[in-house]
DNA sequence: TGTACATCAGTGAACGCGCGTTCACTGATGTAC
DNA sequence: TGTACATCAGTGAACGCGCGTTCACTGATGTAC
């Protein structure tokens, strides 16, 4: 694999001190997982494409694992932000809300696919890492929220939590069969639309 | 790891040439992936499993990735016959049945997680295999003709595909988040049946 | 039915390489006085 | 304001180990005659 194809990312002058060595690192490897698929990522890669030597990652992180694990709280965070903001873009009463709530997820997916795999990677080790555990609760809560307003209904109702669940495993869902591109053929992005709508409709019918 | 603890799997009396190999790693692995993650076992230990040396696997496998390969076909098998009889224990209008099909699914994700985490881990090598590709069309081919059924209208009509892969999506989004245990707390099986009933209503309507 | 031989399916040991991580070090920066 | 010193953040090289895979081999089996 050609890393001189990229560009390093302390474009500064070279200072012997960095300046921001975690951050860079992180984003090196939030690059890395995207070429390279969701665990094939090397360490040194990463320190090279943040000009640095191969030791230097670890004046920052203990090992490989807790950098893995502080470039997970990243994404979380950009997933539940744009999410978040999906969701406030409409107006409480709005049918299009879930819609768009669904949309960011699925985009994030199809944006970040390496991402996601390794966010939501069954038995790998941060699963149960309070933090994660946290950002994850506070996503789901965005989307409780959503359904529950459009349902009218308290946040907690079963009815609530049930149909945000559904929905939240559709996209889930969606987006891993998306990523393993096993779609059907001539899966268009108007057939998504239609999907979405046809779901959302189905799982939080239209108050009339 | 003690590998020692698991039996051989070849019990009777030890032959030189050992019979079914090849059969015998492939169940060997089906059950260290089980053990120890979608991508963490050792040829070595499938070959100790099955009682023979470390070598004798490159006698019926080009590599691991090979038998990596006939793993997942053996599983792709599995799964699509459990989906098969749980659609032909019920009639064609029964409207039990897309449950039936749908708790299938599910099942055989949280029996052999690890094994559902490879077959659908997206961007892995054996995505694009013909013959992995033509046992999901089929499972796929599966689903859509229930739904098809269900809905009264011809396999191929687009009310069919859609709805067809909606149903998917769910079943495939809820055994992910089960299987990485990022489900709701207090999620009983009482909930599962549910939320399978509430999605299967919702997106194939009882018919009237 | 017995022997010669090709072939197949194993063995045990070692090889090799990729990569995470450590080590002894050095250059830069901040603070005390 | 200048110098001494502690501390921090880098470096380059090497280490070590896990594990897939190969190698030269040997024992068992099937077939020809």
């Amino acid at each position: 694999v050609d890393v001189k194809r990229y560009k390093v990312l302390n474009l500064e002058k070279k200072k012997y001190h960095h300046g921001d060595l975690p951050g860079q690192l992180i984003e090196a490897v939030r690059q890395l997982i995207e070429r390279d698929g969701p665990d094939d990522f090397k360490v040194a890669d990463a320190a090279r494409l943040a000009g640095v030597s191969t030791a230097a990652p670890y004046r920052h992180f203990a090992n490989r694992a807790d950098l893995v694990r502080h470039v997970v709280i990243a994404a979380m965070g950009r997933m539940k932000e744009g999410m978040a903001q999906a969701a406030s873009s409409h107006r409480a009463g709005d049918p299009g809300r879930v819609i768009a709530l669904g949309r960011s997820y699925v985009e994030f997916a199809s944006q970040e696919p390496g991402m996601f795999q390794v966010m939501f990677s069954g038995t790998s080790e941060h699963v149960h890492d309070p933090e994660l555990k946290a950002l994850g609760d506070e996503t789901l809560k965005v989307v409780q929220l959503v359904v529950a307003e459009h349902l009218g209904i308290e946040i907690d109702a079963h009815e609530a939590r049930l149909r945000a669940y559904a929905l939240w495993c559709f996209v889930h869902g969606h987006s891993f069969l998306h990523i393993d591109s096993k779609l059907p053929e001539q899966f268009t992005d108007e057939i998504e639309d239609e999907l979405l709508r046809l779901v959302g409709d189905a799982i939080l019918p239209e108050r009339t």
